[in-house]
Formats: structure tokens, sequence, C-alpha cells
DNA sequence: ATGCTGCCTGAGAGCGCTCTCACGGGGAGG
DNA sequence: CCTCCCCGTGAGAGCGCTCTCAGGCAGCAT
């Protein structure tokens, strides 16, 4: 079993030519139904699987497609749930359609050098680039060199690539309409990092909202961590002791957020209404349990993949999101 | 830019032969130096990059490693963290190493038969296997095909294949004789599930710590989700109300022990000492903070690539697990 | 000067597969 | 009964690379 069955044993062990077998196995039509079973069986007797090199390389496909993060692996896999739900949905589409999954980090420069030898040497069809700083310069890098790429997330450059985006300004709109509705009066923001296309859009919602009902901007920076949001929250309270409500960017930051109220002895929601984004997991186990903006993640990836797969090029495809009140608001 | 350049074209453009392009691509010794510079400005200029699939057919290596999750997707990427630490861990070596990462699902019959062909197609040189179900049939199935494999976790039927575990035993024992330590007297757990072999260590682990100090145990089951851990705190208090102290064996399932022990009216940790297991990121920020055991999960998926990479046998590699003492004990 | 050793380079044989093309035979049409 | 066509099968040429082997040319000893 150690030394694997080529196409030559099992055809002369089926008593037919090379090119016989191989048209069985790969489901071709027009092969004779007693050969075919013949064929069939002398694959299953000997245990014969194709050599995938020796495939490939008359094909010229590899029938698998990269997942390429270009972020910090400690991101993806921790701070970052979103991921969690791309990579899951990317992985279903992917096996769907018989395809393998090549999982890439390219979190530094040499990172991204090695994405570039790795995808030209043929080793997959495709790029799927999950990134969330806009100005990446990889996908284009990578299809330039030919290599078909989709990116999660619109490219903050707008550079005619496929994409796959969450509404994030409906989202926003959603939930700082929430907080009006409430009677909120004035409406913080704990803003992410403005060179991320998540961070931008998600702004421009709560601006728009509140330049549509006259009111004005409260905003702080944060970086889509907890403790950058803790940090924001606290510079707010500074900024605007009166304030009842913020409309956090991010889940984590919205943790630290409520950290620093409870701090600051103001209790949510009565003295301040507090909305995140992304409703991760732990959100609904927050004291209180968190109001927040969902995202259709495993769609996302599903998407992400599709568009690769089929390579129809429908892109931009906007996903909904969703608020979810709890008891933050 | 669209067809790639090959050996052949590099050798024609440095006046040399295919052969020595070879050789100066692949880092061989002996090459004159002046032929050497030569080659490499040919492949500089063409932007050679050595095509993946006929290399690999005569080599009869893949230069890449596939991580199987043998669960349900929903399972690996969002009830438990401990699957994101390996997958950064086994990242990090395996690109150390310049190799490649295919990530497979293989949680149903289905997936089991797909990885199989797959990695007997030599798309790979070697399977690192994250399973949670100790007598997962897989790992033997592709060991048997010849297939280098490592394990995660001690698989239950001690098949004699390596594999890297935590040390659970001591995890639950640190813990169990922590809550000793502050003084309780009646200490329950809730255990994993009997299949897994993280479920059977932490019950063995506190069934010594309270044999060796003359207590009785008090035992019920959960899965290692939440809702499990919230059901099995209730019967906990339902079969010994006076209960001090409980000994959850995952983080998941401790948040929903909190949350019954919060609706049945007892402070934590006065009247109830909880103790989780895991240390995923939010048992910091739970109500109290979690005291739990921390398992170096970066570290796991280090060692499981450095095992399969080295083909190393100094297997079973049992790493240590930490008490992190935070309010709720 | 001749032979030998050793180092570098080139020629060529595959690795296992797919796919085109040619061929043989049987059925339909003339 | 002969011809044409088409379907099913086999032969063979590569895909791009690695690696063995042999050959050539120094440099050294005899």
């Amino acid at each position: 079993m150690t030394v694997r069955p080529t196409l030559e044993k099992v055809a002369a062990r089926a008593g037919v030519s090379r090119a016989t077998v191989s048209r069985v196995v790969n489901g071709s039509a027009s092969v004779g139904e007693e050969i075919r079973v013949a064929v069939l069986r002398a694959v299953d007797e000997l245990g014969y699987v194709p050599n995938f090199a020796a495939r490939s390389l008359v094909t010229q496909r590899a029938d698998s497609i990269a997942l390429v993060f270009s972020e910090p692996p400690v991101r993806v896999f921790s701070e970052d749930p979103t991921f969690a739900g791309i990579i899951r949905g990317v992985s279903q589409e992917v096996e769907a359609a018989d395809k393998q999954l090549v999982l890439m980090m390219a979190g530094s420069a040499r990172g991204h050098e090695r994405v570039e030898r790795y995808t030209t040497a043929g080793h997959v069809d495709g790029v799927i680039i999950a990134s969330m700083h806009g100005a990446d310069p990889l996908p284009m890098s990578l299809a330039r060199r030919g290599i078909p790429v989709v990116c999660s997330g619109r490219p903050i450059t707008g550079n005619g690539l496929p994409y796959v985006d969450m509404d994030n300004v409906s989202g926003a709109v959603q939930a700082v309409g929430h907080l009006l509705e409430r009677g909120r009066r004035r409406i913080a923001t704990i803003a992410g990092p403005p060179d991320m296309i998540a961070g931008i859009d998600r702004l421009n919602g709560y601006r728009q909202v509140l330049r549509d009902s006259g009111r004005r901007s409260i905003i702080a920076l944060g970086d889509f961590t907890r403790d950058s949001g803790a940090l924001a929250m606290r510079q707010l309270l500074e900024d605007d002791p009166a304030l009842d409500a913020v409309f956090v960017a991010s889940d984590m930051m919205a943790f630290g957020a409520l950290q620093t109220l409870r701090l600051a002895g103001r209790r949510v929601p009565d003295d301040v209404a507090v909305v995140g984004f992304d409703d991760i997991l732990s959100a609904e186990y927050t004291e209180p349990p968190l109001t927040t903006v969902r995202q259709p993640t495993l769609r996302m990836g599903r998407e992400l993949a599709r568009l690769l797969l089929t390579r129809n090029p429908e892109s931009p495809v906007v996903l909904p999101t969703e608020l979810v009140i709890r008891e933050s608001t």
C-alpha cells in the first residue's frame, strides 16, 4: 500500500488502455458499460487514487483556492471573530465544489512575497483576500500577475476588483436611529480605524443620522480592540459628561466601553445606552447583554467563495446587516 | 505575464541548460559563480517561478501539510477557542518551514472520505488531526495508507500514533486543589463528554483530589457548550443545594453555570466558587472574572507541526496547564 | 608529455496524467 | 452489397520539472 498504483497498473489489470481508465475516472461519457464496470472494479481493488501533481501538471488547474489573511494572525484568530465566520463560509462552498482550501497568513512583507510566489507557482486557482486594511497592495499585485482575486470588504482604493462587503453604513444608521427612537439626545460614537473600510463606513453612517436629525457628532477613535474602547469611552465622558448614548463600532470596543462606564458609575442603559457592532458570541453574555448590529459573516465567506469559483462578475456583493436589540439600550 | 515562463525559457535566456537552471533555483552547490549570476538575472527578468505541480510530480513531495478538523465546523470556529490557537501555532511552524497549510473539515462521513482521497492523492506530506473525539477512526485509517499523521489530544484508543496533549489531569488537580485551599468543602464538578479525552482526564483529576482528601464527588455531565453548563448547574443545585464550589470542565460551560447561579440567587464567589477550564478570551470579562485553567494552545499547534515536520518520534508531548486565579474563587 | 582525479555542465529519461488524433468495426443509408 | 458515418478505444505526445549519468576540461602527479 506504500507504493501507490498508477493509471498504467489499473489499465493493465482491467485489460484496457490508460486513456480509457482516465475517461472512466473522470466520468467522461462514451465508455462501454461493461468496460466501465471492469475499470471501476480494478480501481477499487487496487485502491487507485489519481496522482494530483500529474493531473495538475497537464490540466493547469490545482482545484484549490487560497484564503489569505493579510493581517497579523493574532488578530485573525482571537480578536476578530468575523474571520471565523468567513473561514467557515468559504470552507463550506469550497468543499461543496470539491476543491480545497489553503490558508495563508500574510501579515508581514515576507508574507506578501510568500503568497505571491505560492500563488504564481500554480498552486491555487484563485485567491480570496480577507484584509481589513483597505489600502492593502496585495490584491492588485496578485491580480496583475493574472491570478483571480476576490476581496472581503470594499477596497479603499477602489481598484475595480470584485469584492463582498457588509452594509456597514446601513448597520450604523439602524443603530443610531434606534438610539434616537429610544429618546437619546446626546449620542457619541467610538469609531474604528480610519484606514479600514468598516471603520470608515460605520462612522459615516453615524454622521449621516446625526446630521439628518440636526445633532452634533461626538467622536472618539479606537482600533477595534477592547482596550482602545475602554480608553475612548473615558475620553468621551470627559468631552461630554452629559452624553446619554454611545454607538461603538465594534463589540470588542463596546466591552471596553461597558467596563469604563461601570467604573465611572454610569448605569447601562439607564444613564448611557450602548450599541455595539458585529454581534460576536459573547455580546449576548455581557452585563447587560449588548444591543448590536449583526453581520452575516458565514454568508460573506460563502459569497466570497462563490464569486471566485463561478467567476461570476456580478461583483460588488453587499450583504445586509441587522440590528439586534438586547438590554443595553 | 499571463503565460508563465518555464525552466526552458530561463535556460535559453541565460545560455545554459535546463539542468543548470534547476540547480541554481534549488540552491544546489557546484555551479560556477558567473553562471549562477547569469541564471539569477534571467530568472529575475522573466519573473520565473517554478511550476509546483511539475516539481511535485518528480520529487514526490507536496511541501504542504493538512490540518484536519474532524468536528462540525461550527464547533471549531465558534464554540471552541482552543482550535484558534492550534491553527495559529501550526500555521507559524509550517510557514517557518516554508510549507503550506491546507485546512480541511471532516465533520461528516463524506468528509472523512474526502480527506482520505485528498491526502492519498499526494496532495500533502502529512496530516495533523485536530479531533476531540478520542475514538475517531480517521487517524488510523490515514496512517494505514502510509500517510504521516499526528493527533492533537491523546487518542482514546491508544493507537500508537504520535500525539500532543494538554496535561488535563494536572490542570484539574490544580483547580480542585485551589478550591480546597480556599476552604471549600462541598465541591461539585460539571464534567465534559466521556468520549473526549479532555472530558475524561479533567474528571479524573477532579476525582483524584476529592478521593485523596476523603470527600465525595458530586458530578453532572455537560458537552462543553454553554447551555449544557447552565443545565448541569441547575441539576447540581438540586442534587446538593449546600454545595459551595464547582469545578467546570470548560469555560463555556462555566459561563452557563454562572448564569444559572445568578438566577438562583447564589453569589459568586461568596456562596459558590467557580473554576473553569481553557482560559478563553472572555473568561477575563465575565461577572465576576473567571478563575480558570490556562492551556498553551498556540504551543500545542506549534508542537503538532513540529512533530509532523521533523518526523521526530519523541512523541507523546504533554504540555503543562496553569491555574489562573481571578475573582470567581 | 601522459594519465589521473575531480569538478562543472549538458543530455536525456522519466514522474503520472490528459487529450488529441487516428483507427477499427458496426449500423444505417444508398 | 457497398459506402459513409459515428461511436468507442488505443497510441502517443507532451505538461515542466528533477536527477542520474556521462562527457569535457582543468590541474596535479607521474
